[in-house]
DNA sequence: TATGAATGAGCGTTCATTCAT
DNA sequence: GATGAATGAACGCTCATTCAT
């Protein structure tokens, strides 16, 4: 019963796929349509029956990853067995693993939208507010508790932990970071142990006490 | 007797200042040269006679701003009877008051040059790297004193607070955070509370105790 | 059933075509890429489908002319049962007849490519010296014959004889020579008959004899 | 009594040598009224003081050098003691040195002007013709005196004459005829030889005749 | 004279999008 | 659906010329 040519969702798929390899490799200005086209084995005018624009390519790849992500950070909200500290890791490691399993989507998603602050950035603000209520909402619910500290806003506290991770996603984007397993483990647990923990020394010695 | 009229050192400040405004409001992809002479009220051709290309511009813009803030930082660095808790301090404060004193400027070099990854991000990596490393010789130094727990690498630390600082920052970009001044001052504080003090409770006392 | 529309092959033609009759009236430097588009009766942009830029148009007009010459040369050159003088009046039939034929193509040829030093006569001049080489050969050849005298060397006979074939087409293009059937016919007899006859009289009578 | 600082005229002159070199070298296209200022140590708009533009300079300096030509092409057609051929092979020799005691000027009167169709050469086509009017006027005697041969029209064997000449100038610009001191001696000899000599042997014994 | 900052029209090229087949 | 030829607006950059000093 097997299909004999490609479906029409599997043609879409084929161009969303291309468009995040050349998005990837030549960012969203810097690549021609055509471009993907060619990645993708598809002729030129063909996109344009999947989609409106160039900019709609971005657009659904970007909508259809984050939505999962949000899906995500709020399942994890709704398991009222964690602690926060072990949402935030659940989260963490979640984001961390997308990147590692498909870092060209992940790239595409922070270079060319989150942090675009003249154009998709802008664009899709309100998913992007989103993540962040979400994210707040946890922190929020942990000071609540009196496992945080109520010192910080819980949103400030969500956009600096959320920082920290896409500190570390350009890290590795940007060559700084290694990209072993070792490392994408680490870099959570020093995600989380900073964002939770703190960098002050609860118990400290001073320098080289004598 | 002074000159009367503008220097050639002025008037390249002046397209400067101008180039500023319009990255600012339009970016640096969206807006065009011609947009950039009229801000700066002059002739088209006079932004070649002062730099090489548009990208110049840009370049120059970043470059006298972070080579500031990187001689701040190490100045900040020197500064021997500061805990390292004070020096993050300092940073932050230098940071969000160049936002705050110039906010288009700011805005710029961080939205225009170290979040555009696949442009002038790549271009400069090298002179982000070199704030990078500073901040990470803080930190280091903080951790050998007993200052600061070495769970984590200095070099992520680093990461960690550079993120949570432009985190803030890209929520005043993006509207997110208020531009208060009491907002300036608090975020100021919850940046190196958060990163420093970390989100944990040290005396938790359970959520709703008893 | 024929193709009910033009080809790619003819567009492409019809491109080239139409920059002839522009470079041939404007010059290369002198006209704009829209006004081929426009002679052609294409857009502005086709001419980038066809070709990679205007430069490109010329090398390929010049090409695909100076080819044909060459391989006719060598053709001629072929024709043992020739003696050196008819095969050099062949020759010169060709390119005249190619000037008669086609003015403005070998216009373009002579002006924008083998007489502009600068340009398009260095980047072709392996091109021409081929052209030279084969004359070259032909003209050696008559001289071990014993057909020519061996006083000058083959490469500069060579170059006399191109001289002076390019100095009539140049006589022509100036409107410094009538374009008449009769003109050309006997602008090919005095060519041969200037280079091989030469102008001295062989039996002078002395001036103003008796 | 000499004047402490350079005069208008020797500014002047000192303006018009740095253009040779630079068109020499650049081409009159290619080269900015920048780069003949530059190479002239003067700045900028001085030439302007001097020419009405940039055209003006090579026009200039194609007519101080041509009028000398035809100045001495006429003094040549003057001296009745000499023979056609004697006066065809001074004229030969003063454009052939003119060429080795300042290659760049000859080089930039034939390349940008004699030779270039839609500009220059169009513009001083009166003055190009008058050197041809006398250059027929003595083939015209020779062959009045019985010394030419009259079967090619004077103007034309002008015009081959001319063409051998130009085409060994063209030889020495692009490196295709060595520039030492016999070649200069030797090339000029074949001009005269060629053209009224012709290639053709008189007395032929046909190839290895026996 | 002499300078070089200032002007701005003009051009080659790109590329997202459309559309006839 | 699929193709890729066709369109044309848009933009960065050049550079001859002008002109205030």
């Amino acid at each position: 019963m097997a299909t004999a040519r490609t479906t029409a969702a599997e043609r879409r798929r084929q161009i969303l796929d291309a468009a995040v390899r050349v998005f990837a490799r030549q960012g969203f200005h810097t690549c021609r349509v055509s471009d993907i086209a060619d990645e993708a084995g598809v002729a030129y005018g063909l996109l344009y029956h999947y989609f409106r624009s160039k900019e709609e390519v971005l657009d659904t790849l970007f909508l259809e990853r984050w939505d999962v992500m949000v899906e995500v950070i709020q399942q994890v909200d709704r398991r009222t067995e964690l602690t926060a500290r072990e949402k935030l890791t659940a989260i963490t490691s979640f984001i961390v693993d997308s990147y590692r399993h498909d870092p060209d989507l992940l790239k595409v998603v922070i270079v060319e939208v989150t942090r675009a602050a003249h154009t998709f950035g802008r664009t899709h603000l309100d998913a992007i507010n989103r993540a962040y209520a979400c994210l707040g909402a946890i922190i929020e619910q942990g000071m609540k508790d009196g496992e945080f500290r109520d010192s910080v806003s819980p949103q400030f506290a969500a956009m600096a932990f959320y920082g920290a991770i896409e500190q570390a996603l350009t890290g590795w984007i940007f060559d700084m970071l290694p990209r072993s397993e070792e490392s994408f483990e680490q870099i959570k647990l020093f995600i989380v142990d900073t964002i939770c923990g703190g960098l002050d020394n609860p118990t400290p010695q001073g320098p080289a006490a004598s």
